[in-house]
DNA sequence: GCCGTTTTCGGCCCGACTGTTTTCAGTCG
């Protein structure tokens, strides 16, 4: 796809822009960027099928923008660009990544010394170069040299479910201040994005009885112990910065986080704004504007009087929206749905009955089926399926036919026995086959045919050419007793792409068979949301599973759950918000 | 440079914090 190149292009012209302090183009330039990288079709096809016509149609995309994209596609060039890039020959984009390094400074170090990528900028920093420049210092050189440090260290955007439960740990540390009277994750984290690149917090002080109600003073102390209880935490390595209201840390693992507090009569429109996404933020920024309104972190005004902010709802029934879930708000259509007040119902986690996606120690996983059990009752379901490889991955010790049929017999005896105690639960028996390169299924029918279901996935020949990929999966999505096709599309977050796969057309089979699809809460999460919001267009049904081969695991469900919702997947689009008969029911 | 149920001209989301040029530019989110 030529979309994200040619955005990266539109984003280095607009820094370029920005250090000649030109006004507005570069925003221009930034919101064609964003636009680009947020459709989904090529732009190149868009080109071919409507001309420069069909691309002024993007939003962002104007007169000059079609120019540059008709110049980038024909020539692979944008001349503008290279102009600017002759007269500042930087690795702009690179060094940027320094934290407190922006356009600007780095035109004055390749000006004044010759800096043009990370390399030379570590050598200045060595030789003490930076700090005599004007407009730096030592302080700022010390900045940039910790900068680098930490850049080597980052793996980038870490996966949700790595970070989370360290979030949460500093989130209760928090919670449990005194000081502290409400608290809330925000940014990526709180929408559920798949990666986080860095932890908000955002914090509502307790007014400090000593001042008077409402007077600016009254809950400057408690606020300024929360800072520095903030900034003091185990793991804080640097101190970006540390004000009135707002603190910024790096910690020893390679995250930022960030703290915000806010006073109560704002909370609701800091967490709106604290939430983002930013693209979403500035659409309902504009919404204020075209009501004659002025929407920012503090509150919603009309003048200088504040007419909401203490809520989230509040802040959106002003602007004349009802409520928008924080994993929808990436200005990837919701306002116009809100407008039109027909938002999807979400899916949430306490819908959910069971996961059919679990392995015990009969094959690679760690713990007991009574044990995986237990840990799903505890969790409050209806039923676990234990769904253990089978015979064709020998890595994961997989089971053949014969195991199969023994496991069978364990599981209802274990269900027996459950019955007899009087415990409403129940252990499905399912597995996880493998799709073979020819698309037929490692294990005989006649054996799939006596499971309460079956799940399918390709684990083996991943780099197949596109169309021999799809008639092997499109094969066994038509076996009559394969129910569930596991990870779709193969990916791995921050490891592995998606096969080469043509997914309109497995939404089709999808349809066509009643296969259902994954939403696999694991490193995978595969389906991702734009996947899960063309699966639920189509009708097609998902279900949820955690892939869990040890017991904790199964508290993945958390992000598997976020995802459908980012997906705007409702209860009815997923099955196994079903009690145990009727999902079995839905089946094949 | 883009955009428009108040506009084809005149706006563009909004604010915090730091370091240094001592009044504000640069950076960040």
């Amino acid at each position: 796809m030529k979309n994200q190149e040619i955005a990266k292009i539109f984003y280095e012209i607009a820094r370029f822009l920005q250090i000649d302090k030109v006004a507005f183009k570069p925003y221009a330039y930034e919101r064609a960027a964003v636009s680009l990288e947020a459709i989904k079709d090529d732009v190149a096809q868009i080109y071919i099928k409507g001309g420069r016509k069909m691309l002024e149609e993007i939003e962002g995309i104007g007169k000059a923008m079609s120019d540059h994209i008709e110049e980038y596609l024909k020539t692979g060039k944008i001349k503008l660009y290279e102009e600017f890039k002759k007269k500042l020959p930087v690795q702009m984009d690179e060094l940027v990544k320094v934290e407190g390094l922006g356009p600007r400074k780095v035109k004055v170090l390749y000006q004044e010394l010759g800096i043009k990528n990370i390399k030379d900028l570590e050598k200045a920093v060595k030789k003490h170069t930076i700090a005599p420049l004007f407009g730096f210092g030592e302080k700022t050189e010390k900045n940039i040299m910790q900068g680098l440090e930490f850049l080597k260290q980052s793996k980038g955007r870490s996966l949700i479910s790595d970070i989370k439960p360290v979030a949460m740990e500093v989130y209760k540390k928090l919670e449990n201040l005194k000081e502290v009277q409400k608290i809330s994750l925000a940014g990526s984290l709180r929408r559920g994005k798949e990666t986080i690149g860095d932890v908000d917090f955002l914090v509502v002080s307790r007014p400090d009885k000593k001042y008077g109600r409402g007077s600016p003073r009254e809950a400057a102390k408690n606020t300024q112990k929360i800072m520095d209880f903030f900034v003091a935490l185990p793991g804080v390595k640097k101190i970006w910065g540390k004000g009135g209201t707002k603190a910024s840390v790096h910690m020893a693992d390679g995250f930022d986080m960030d703290l915000r507090i806010v006073p109560e009569k704002s909370y609701g429109a800091a967490l709106q704004y604290f939430t983002g996404s930013q693209a979403h933020n500035i659409a309902t920024r504009k919404i204020a504007i075209d009501k004659g309104l002025k929407l920012s972190e503090y509150g919603l005004f009309k003048g200088s009087k504040i007419i909401a902010g203490k809520t989230e709802e509040e802040v959106y029934r002003a602007l004349g929206l009802p409520y928008i879930a924080p994993e929808l708000r990436e200005d990837q259509g919701e306002i116009d749905t809100a407008l039109k007040n027909t938002l999807p119902d979400l899916v949430e986690l306490k819908d959910i009955k069971g996961d059919l996606h679990c392995h015990s120690n009969w094959n690679g996983g760690e713990n007991s089926i009574e044990v995986m059990a237990r840990s799903a009752m505890d969790l409050g379901y209806e039923y676990i399926g234990i769904s253990d490889h089978t015979k064709f991955l020998k890595i994961e010790n997989g089971l053949d036919e014969k195991k199969l049929l023994k496991q069978k017999e364990a599981i209802k005896k274990i269900n027996e026995n459950y019955k007899k105690k009087g415990i409403k639960f129940r252990v499905l028996h399912g597995c996880e086959a493998n799709i073979l390169n020819d698309g037929s299924i490692d294990i005989k029918d006649e054996v799939l045919a006596q499971l309460d279901y079956v799940i399918a996935g390709v684990h083996s020949t991943l780099k197949m050419e596109k169309g021999e990929l799809m008639e092997r999966i499109e094969k066994a999505m038509k076996n009559p007793n394969v129910d569930i096709f596991a990870h779709p599309t193969g990916r791995i977050v921050g490891q592995r792409d998606e096969y080469q796969i043509d997914f309109d057309k497995i939404l089709q089979i999808a349809k066509n068979t009643g296969t259902i699809l994954e939403i696999n809460s694991s490193s995978r999460l595969d389906l991702r949301d734009l996947y899960i919001r063309r699966a639920k267009a189509e009708g097609v049904k998902m279900i949820i599973n955690t892939d869990s081969h040890k017991k904790e695991q199964l508290l993945l469900m958390e992000y598997g759950a976020m995802q459908a919702r980012r997906g705007w997947a409702e209860k009815n689009d997923i099955i196994n918000t079903l009690p145990a008969e009727e999902l079995l029911k839905s089946l094949k």
